[in-house]
DNA sequence: CGATACATTGAGGAGGGTCAATCCGGGTGG
DNA sequence: CCACCCGGATTGACCCTCCTCAATGTATCG
């Protein structure tokens, strides 16, 4: 169970994951050391304040960032899904709180391993440049989109990294995208409305299901 | 003209920029490749969709990095100063652009000089990682804070950035504040007011200078 | 079958956007 | 030396988007 299971290669080689494009014997090296973490739904990753010594790879499920202003007040800075990597910090300890958004599992490196490796160290670099690229572009959304922009962008997005279709499984709830868009709930619920009604998406089911009836339009 | 003058260097070394924690060999190296670039205020270091090939070092003055919904609403991204770094990219193309916001000088690495060197990878590694955290910072304040909060941030964190004291340099128009921070150049100038009404601030001179009358109340 | 959790919808209010007038400092030209 | 102009900051009045609060609908679970 320390060892990279074959299902968890086959979903982090996708998409820019970590192992992808990584020869065999870093690979191998990387299955040596890799630990494994599995999550309820609401389960907390690792918690902002404790010390960044490790990188994960979501191999299953979800996983979100948060941040809190007082206690009240959320923001979800980012969506992890299949393939995706969390975990990095600019200093020794997390600044943000990772938490799964339903059942998940994750490999776990070890921060000392990055040290030993350039190749890998340039491959993790990439991908903190996708996650800078990704984050400015909330910045962009968060600050100069209206409600529904906000919402046309997220399903845009969760279409795209969820591997598109005519129907969409969103692993979160409307409080969650509305948190992560910088908006209310209710708000949410009726910019879905009106794509709905606009005959875009069909009705979103409580299990997460969500028709794209015309993507094109998103 | 091609080498790190000693003012880049003195520049540079300071807050975690590019050369700082360098030994002599890399230092020498860079100077020898570091190319010089020189705007005045409105230029454009680099556009969005130009080929990334160099990171810049800002020896003086300041650059922003914006991007623009559609052709009226412009969202900025981020400001940098003396010693901070620009121009990383996540694709082998820029997706923001980069504008002098006065007359600035900076330094030009060029890309191909990363990939040779581990410990220069490693060092511009921990940037990136600073600059995500920052853009993570930035979506909580868009998200999730009023435009009072907002503006109060924006000083806290300039005041950081440019030296503390009781005075502020601010080397960019009201405009820019409300672009970065997702507002109109009104409610930021209002809320500025509100700030001196309350003692905090003093006024903002048309050259610039902000008298921070009350640090520990922002 | 009630209880709970969440989505949806409605009505009303507030924060910030929009538009416009005024102010203010600096540069220019007579 | 002064009048004029120009760009940007400031302030006011109004309006719109989104938030807030509340009621209703709906699916899941005990």
């Amino acid at each position: 169970m320390l060892a990279l299971s074959d299902t968890c290669t086959a979903a982090i080689t996708g998409r820019g994951g970590l192992c992808a494009c990584l020869n065999a014997t870093l690979l191998g090296r990387l299955r040596a050391v890799a630990g494994d973490v599995r999550l309820e739904a609401g389960e907390v990753l690792f918690a902002a304040g404790s010390p960044a010594d490790a990188l994960y790879g979501v191999r299953h499920g979800a996983v979100m960032l948060c941040s809190w202003v007082g206690q009240e007040r959320r923001q979800i800075l980012s969506f992890h899904f299949s393939g995706d990597m969390v975990g990095f910090a600019a200093g020794p300890n997390h600044h943000a709180t990772a938490i799964a958004l339903g059942r998940a599992s994750l490999c776990r490196i070890p921060e000392a391993e990055m040290d030993q490796d350039g190749a890998l160290r340039g491959h993790v670099m990439g991908i903190v440049q996708r996650n800078l690229a990704q984050s400015l572009d909330m910045q962009v959304r968060l600050g100069r989109m209206s409600a529904a922009e906000r919402v046309r962008a997220l399903l845009v997005e969760l279409h795209g990294r969820l591997g598109g279709g005519h129907e969409l499984h969103l692993p979160m709830r409307i409080a969650e995208m509305a948190d992560y868009l910088g908006l209310r709930p209710e708000t949410v619920s009726r910019e879905m409305s009106a794509l709905r009604h606009d005959g875009i998406v069909g009705v979103f089911s409580p299990d997460g299901m969500l028709p794209i009836l015309r993507p094109e339009a998103l």
